[in-house]
DNA sequence: CGTGTTATCTTATCAGTGATAAGATTGATA
DNA sequence: TATCAATCTTATCACTGATAAGATAACACG
């Protein structure tokens, strides 16, 4: 199990820090952040329980770079769609993507959103969605938008989208079936 | 500070259980929910380290209760801005009514929703919520619209309300000091 | 090659937590 | 007054996050 890999990392454990992050995201996608501990993580990764300590200053360092993690994988599957989507629907696309993200790992939602309030302004997924959204909007509208316009649209946007994953899906109030269907008429509900 | 009141509870501590839920609150709404633990509120109550568990089967029961309070005000706050707004601005007032709720007490906010996922259908301020909406919308759209359309939009505008207070308010992204304009411009960005 | 430095890891050990069992107390009931 | 059940206390348990002190091994440099 150890002596397969001869990686990049030379230490003892070989690469314990990435093991334990990748550990605590399957953890997570399991049974939730709430019953994770450092030490069933260590066991786990064939460590003592005081191993991870040398890698991250304590718990909550530790969920950061957890949550950095989904946040990028995130950012890539937006990113990802946007690429595939025609440049008419491109938000609704993007919409349908965030959902069906979290749909997928309904328990990276919890985790993702119940920690530490997410500064808007540096939130990658955001700031791509940001930056898509203003030039649909302008090509969307003849006239001219104020950037405060902008703003407030593409907030508003985001937040339906970011509600609908936390209320539609985790409650099976959408059709699972034809989700992908279901969402796009949702959003399309909004006249942008 | 015990012998004050002659009140209408009898036992030892004469009202464990609703000072328990009471210091709930308040701790929740100074340090959020992480850092609580049972014995700190019993020991606050002046009461030992197990008292607690004669009146709640374990923490989660305990933070159900709490959680069944916050709701409880919250449906009731709705209700009081539905009787003092006006038809034709009802809808927007109520979604102004549920930011602005959350705002004065964010924390209450990561509780409630970082928590088991909610049952929609079975949400008191959503159930509440729906029916003024069905009727709102009945009253704004001339053509008669389907149980499932009115079920589609109403979801919709619901997720835009809960996913600003999440969004716009907790990151600073609104001018909290026009918060209740602010909002209203916000939510009149969605045409339903 | 060898010596020191440093990151990594182990072995205790601590305080705090949720929870339970066993027994004490007390209000209510008959 | 005697009984009973709800309430509360006193131990006690396993688990957790965290730290300190020491062992180990990779690495840098002479």
């Amino acid at each position: 199990m150890c002596a397969k890999k001869t990686e990049v990392k030379p230490y003892h454990h070989g690469n314990l820090k990435e093991e334990l992050i990748d550990k605590g995201l399957e953890y997570i996608d399991k049974y939730g952040v709430e019953s994770l501990s450092m030490r069933k993580l260590a066991e786990a990764s064939g460590v003592s329980s005081a191993a991870p300590y040398a890698h991250f200053k304590n718990k909550d360092a530790f969920l950061d770079a957890v949550q950095d993690h989904i946040t990028e994988s995130l950012t890539e599957t937006l990113k990802k769609t946007y690429e595939k989507s025609g440049e008419r629907e491109v938000l609704i696309e993007l919409g349908k993507s965030y959902v069906i993200f979290f749909y997928e790992n309904p328990l990276y939602y919890q985790f993702l959103f119940a920690r530490r309030s997410i500064d808007i302004d540096t939130f990658p997924p955001f700031q791509f969605y940001s930056e898509v959204a203003a030039v649909a909007l302008k090509n969307m509208h003849n006239k001219r938008l104020t950037k405060e316009t902008i703003r407030k649209k593409t907030i508003t946007m985001w937040a339906t989208v970011h509600g609908l994953a936390r209320f539609a899906l985790m409650d099976g109030v959408i059709d699972t079936d034809n989700l992908d269907k279901e969402i796009g008429q949702l959003l399309c509900s909004i006249e942008v």
